[in-house]
DNA sequence: AATAAATACTTTGTACTACAAAGTAAATAA
DNA sequence: TTATTTACTTTGTAGTACAAAGTATTTATT
């Protein structure tokens, strides 16, 4: 693929990706609960996709009690939230670029 | 999935077909080496992406001769664009309306 | 003590997708 | 006649999305 692509980053090509990275660029902090409430998820799919995220260090996770229950918490990173700025950038001008 | 991603369209959740859809709605027709070119994509490849752009209808075709030589060019249809918009839309309501 | 419910997963299986590479057909150029 | 171009289609592989079911731990209910 061609510099016309290259900050159109494949891990947002998801919606999911992107609803749970467009989420954490205003929430500093957020459950996995609170994902799965709003996105309208199952626990399986919203997990691997966290869990990628996850994996390429674009979020970081945080397990805690509150109360007596559980609770899981994401963050985006640094690192995340800048390719996530340059991903909503190239879109910008993929769809403005391109006259010929 | 929920009202949150309504909008999103998972046919321009792929980068290739994004790509194409931008461009169209800039460049009223583009041929197909046009698009080979400028995307720098395989014939298969590319061939595949119009080929599902034109099934739902969000690109109609041309076949002409220029000269001697054949020509493809598609341009993208009055429900494409609307959708496409509608894609970008959402996206940057994604985006901006999240905050807890 | 036994059963049920919640949380945050993991595992499994299926259907779909992206992509490169190779093959095709029809026309033109050398 | 052989090579090239255009615009594909076919084939095969590796990867992806997702639901559903299963798991471990803890808490609440009977």
């Amino acid at each position: 693929m061609k510099d016309f692509f290259s900050h159109i980053n494949k891990a947002f090509e998801n919606k999911v990706r992107l609803g749970v990275m467009s989420i954490l660029m205003v929430n500093d902090w957020y459950d996995f609960n609170g994902f799965k409430e709003l996105l309208g998820l199952t626990d399986g799919n919203l997990a691997s996709h966290l869990a990628k995220l996850e994996k390429i260090e674009f979020i970081t996770v945080k397990k805690e009690f509150v109360g007596k229950k559980t609770k899981t918490s994401y963050q985006a990173t640094k690192e995340g939230k800048l390719a996530f700025k340059n991903h909503l950038q190239a879109l910008e001008t993929l769809i403005k670029g391109t006259k010929k």
